[in-house]
RNA sequence: GUGAGAGUAGCUCAGAUGGUUAGAGCACUGGAUUGUGGAUCCAGGGGUCGGGGGUUCGAGUCCCCUCUUUCACCCCA
């Protein structure tokens, strides 16, 4: 009987596996330069963990089971849970601020298409306890740190900035009503998906009055900072706390990254201030990171209220963008082994095997043949293998000798056996 | 959850109108080559034609169901 996979997972043959562990150690790299530490949770938890957040609609879109116990637990679709959890926890204990990444496996039930599978890895990076745009400006650079490290140019990606502050500051001005504001943050989240004529009647459709729609469109169209001063005060909070994150992006060196993009408000009512995404800027992918700050979700968790700011990004968007690119190709390091050790001899099989446990005891990879065959087939293994060297061992050997090939140049040497051993160990 | 396309060897795909024993290239294994790798040539293994049912003398081909997959919508934490 075949079993097939399951539906949304994949397999990781050798070569996935490569491109998998090369994404994940350039995040934990990048991660651990820019000053983060790494922690992790459980990989169930609570099933009304999930709820806390993002309400019951979120049930059907999880892995979901009973355990003996009666308890109803949920494979995590996200860590930031988690992470309230953990941090809440220990709150006192810990010095702020707390700079943690993580590199959770996540699972959610949802119907796979194009960059979005049922199983997938999510780099997740967070500051919490710090309100300082400066931890938003950082949170963006280390990712755009990553993208650059990769081979991504301001040519490839863009960080696209805005504010939910602001959002809400002008929306409020206009005198819409603070209950109203969720539904229309996810009619103004849709304004880069949609036709622009589209976007104006839903948007019309939620607020009668033309005038005020008007003023809506004319502030969703502000493409900087500047052109701003417009439509809210230079003094108010959130205009300087936006600038102020655009300035420091800009400090540190990757300006030319990030815009403002007004367009940009994110799904659920979580975040509060700095929204943002990174888009490729042929706009053919969705999105290959989100994140922004969350000032409620400690407290929302049992906590105290701490400020917190994050960012996630999955390896699926990412992966394909980078195929498209051709970046993986190009920075894959190529899987190698420093020996291959063929015999020619049946009388020295056992010869062989030694030498590989010297090889490997001595701290190299090394492979031995299993089979006595042709010099050629072993060669080819070898070869197969990218064995930077490949030792033969056959008529040579009655006289204590190694046949030592350089696989890359081809030359070989007559090497004494004791005197090859002595020099692996140095 | 809704809609559309696809499913033949490990991979990419041929296989008009239904008709003998289902093919090719690549990959894999072996040989040419009894101690010298990547090339070439030759040979070989590998298929429940996604699965089930139906129409027919006869189905990879036509019909129905189902599964998987791709893409879009919903959603996107």
């Amino acid at each position: 009987m075949k079993i097939p996979p399951v539906k949304g997972t994949r397999d990781f043959y050798p070569p996935e596996m490569a491109v998998r562990n090369w994404i994940i150690d350039g995040w934990k790299k990048v991660s651990v330069r820019n000053g983060f530490e790494e922690y992790d949770g459980p990989i169930f938890e609570l099933l009304k963990m999930f709820q806390i957040k993002s309400g019951d609609e979120i049930v059907e879109q999880l892995f979901s089971l009973r355990d003996r116990g009666g308890r109803d637990l949920a494979l995590r679709p996200e860590i930031t849970p988690t992470l309230a959890r953990m941090v809440n926890q220990r709150i006192n204990a810990l010095s702020k601020p707390i700079k943690w990444f993580s590199v959770p496996r996540l699972f959610r039930a949802e119907r796979p298409q194009k960059g979005r599978l049922r199983e997938f890895f999510q780099w997740n990076i967070d500051i919490i306890g710090e309100d300082s745009p400066l931890a938003d400006a950082e949170v963006i650079f280390t990712t755009v740190d990553y993208l650059r490290e990769i081979g991504l140019t301001s040519k490839d990606i863009k960080v696209k900035i805005s504010s939910r502050q602001l959002l809400a500051d002008y929306l409020i001005s206009l005198g819409i009503p603070e209950d109203k504001l969720e539904s229309i943050y996810v009619i103004l989240d849709k304004k880069n998906k949609l036709p622009p004529d589209t976007f104006e009647k839903i948007l019309a459709e939620q607020i009668p009055d033309t005038s005020t729609v008007r003023k809506i469109l004319d502030f969703m169209s502000v493409d900087s900072i500047p052109q701003l001063k417009d439509f809210v005060e230079e003094g108010s909070s959130a205009f300087l706390n936006i600038k102020c994150v655009l300035d420091n992006l800009d400090m540190m060196g990757v300006g030319d990254f990030c815009l403002y993009d007004p367009g940009i408000v994110r799904g659920l009512a979580y975040y509060t201030g700095i929204v943002f995404e990174v888009h490729d800027v042929a706009g053919e992918l969705r999105a290959i990171c989100g994140g922004g700050r969350y000032d409620n979700l400690l407290r929302d968790f049992g906590g105290p209220p701490v400020s917190a700011t994050g960012m996630g990004m999955g390896d699926c968007v990412l992966e394909i963008l980078l195929k498209e690119r051709g970046l993986l190709e190009k920075q894959l390091p190529k899987t190698k082994i420093d020996y291959f050790v063929s015999c020619v001899d049946e009388n020295y099989k056992d010869v062989t095997v030694e030498v590989t446990m010297k090889l490997r005891s001595a701290g190299f990879s090394a492979n031995f043949s299993y089979k006595i065959t042709k010099l050629s087939k072993q060669l080819k293994q070898a070869s197969e293998q990218n064995a930077a060297k490949c030792i033969i061992i056959g008529d040579e050997f009655k006289n204590n000798k190694l046949a030592v090939k350089d696989m890359a140049t081809g030359q070989q040497e007559l090497v004494d056996y004791d005197e090859f051993l002595s020099d692996i160990k140095s």
